[in-house]
DNA sequence: CGGCCCACTTGACGCAAATCAATGTAGCAG
DNA sequence: CTGCTACATTGATTTGCGTCAAGTGGGCCG
């Protein structure tokens, strides 16, 4: 049973937060310098520690398993909940800017957040987009190595960086799940090196889509239909391409029925001819 | 008083270890596929604990400062002194191969390491090069997901990973101090991330010798003589260029007497150039 | 409904870096 | 000294991807 070449598949749950809080345009051209816009967090008015209307107990988090928290038992994670402040940002708002003095560290619980620098003159290289479970600040210094925006609606739980480094004190194995989780970051950031440094357009773009796949499987989101909720300008960003570039390779992996580009996603119609591609 | 354009400048102390150590020529070839070669480590012969002979105490390490160990206190010192095993890798030799079971982890003391990876087809990435008081295994995994390699000759605390990992679980300073090592390793990758994405080669070029600087400084060599100990397929596979790539550039550096070429090292002429070049 | 905006796609062309090919040079063995 | 090997430089040519520019289609607003 061939699958016919159409552009929209009938796929539920994608979806980008496109249309959703209109948040400033400008916003949009962030690839240029500026970089400068703070977009008003859609986020509880009062901040104090408990910040808590509406608040969901880390006991029914849905990312519990595949955050940090999952080296808590119930007692700590009382004791962490009571610092955290679950925050919701809309949509192409920004977390947190680079070199800016790092007041909190988060841990993302739904959307994708795009991690990026920012070259003197404008270019921008996407370098990771964390996902729910996540956590955001893992090197724990006192300025942010990047900047971090919200790519659709993001809700995370955030914690006072000082707070949250001085509970660490005292639980050595939360401590060294965090130490985990950053060996795991660069255990990516180096494939991506691979990837930067070495590998075609093409090998780019199968590498992209298989990877971000196995993460969501890893946080239980297996599909063939991959959901991307960002521009095809943050993938080349996060490529090293160019738009165009992205574009014409997923429209020649479409071509070959390898992938099926549908609105704000693709269907891998040949994830183990994506794995050869990927060359890995 | 303008510098003349020669091909000798009269610097000590710089050298690559190209003609002691002849150990197995083949290596050199380990940019093809094979990798497959385990250049026997010039280690001592009995691996117990007591691998001491001709050792120097920690106490009189030069490296201790810049590395993990200046976490610890005295007896802390001598705790951890007890379970490491000082280490002679010859120039061109493996400390490790990628996917290999992580039984040891390496605190360098001394000389410098590459960190690759390799793609099937034998495309290599060189994700970094270890420095005096570098931590190698961070991740602290059950296997490396990366090669390394001694460049010159290498000297190295060895640890048995489980019990430094074992070690750790009683000293969480000296984890958190691991910690920021991986936060400032991660930083490093972001970097390396925005080069090999975004950056042209001239900027590559410029970018790496003004950052091996400011790390070299950083651990005490501040020179404006910079020893480059690795081959010219090295940086390339490092900055995501071809061999000739590399050496163009520097040629062209040179030209325009930014930088003046000596064997196995760089003198920075103009660092300022170098920097407002490497666009940071 | 019509027009505008924006994200994306597609095509034509140009260029920076890769590839292919000599040539130069230092270290070492005989 | 001579030849050999490995590394590095330099030149000629090709090419993959970037740049520039035009076209498409969906969403939204007046």
């Amino acid at each position: 049973m061939t699958l016919t070449h159409v552009n929209h598949a009938p796929d539920a749950e994608l979806g980008r937060d496109r249309r959703d809080v209109p948040i400033s345009r400008p916003a949009e051209r962030a690839h240029l310098a500026d970089a400068s816009m703070h977009i008003a967090e859609t986020q509880c008015a009062k901040s104090g520690p408990d910040c808590s209307h509406g608040r969901t107990a880390c006991a029914d988090c849905k990312v519990r398993l595949h955050s940090i928290c999952a080296a808590l038992d119930p007692d700590e994670l009382n004791a962490l909940e009571a610092l955290s402040h679950p925050t919701r940002y809309g949509a192409r708002s920004t977390l947190f800017s680079q070199d800016e003095t790092a007041e909190s560290v988060f841990n993302v619980t739904e959307g994708m957040v795009r991690l990026y620098k920012l070259l003197p003159d404008g270019r921008r290289q996407i370098v990771g987009f964390a996902l729910p479970g996540d956590f955001l600040g893992l090197a724990l210094m006192d300025r942010f190595g990047v900047s971090a925006e919200a790519v659709g609606d993001v809700t995370v739980c955030r914690f006072p960086r000082k707070a949250f480094a001085a509970y660490l004190d005292t639980k050595p194995h939360l401590l060294r799940r965090l130490h985990e989780f950053a060996g795991h970051e660069l255990s990516l950031a180096q494939e991506q090196m691979v990837l930067l440094g070495r590998r075609s357009a093409e090998e780019r773009v199968a590498s992209f889509l298989v990877s971000l796949r196995e993460r969501l499987a890893r946080i239980g989101q297996k599909s063939v239909t991959l959901a991307l909720p960002m521009s095809r300008q943050d993938i080349a960003d996060f490529l090293g391409l160019t738009i165009e570039t992205v574009s014409r390779t997923m429209t020649r992996l479409a071509r070959e029925k390898t992938i099926l580009v549908v609105p704000d996603g693709v269907r891998l119609l040949r994830p183990e001819q994506l794995e050869s591609i990927a060359a890995r």
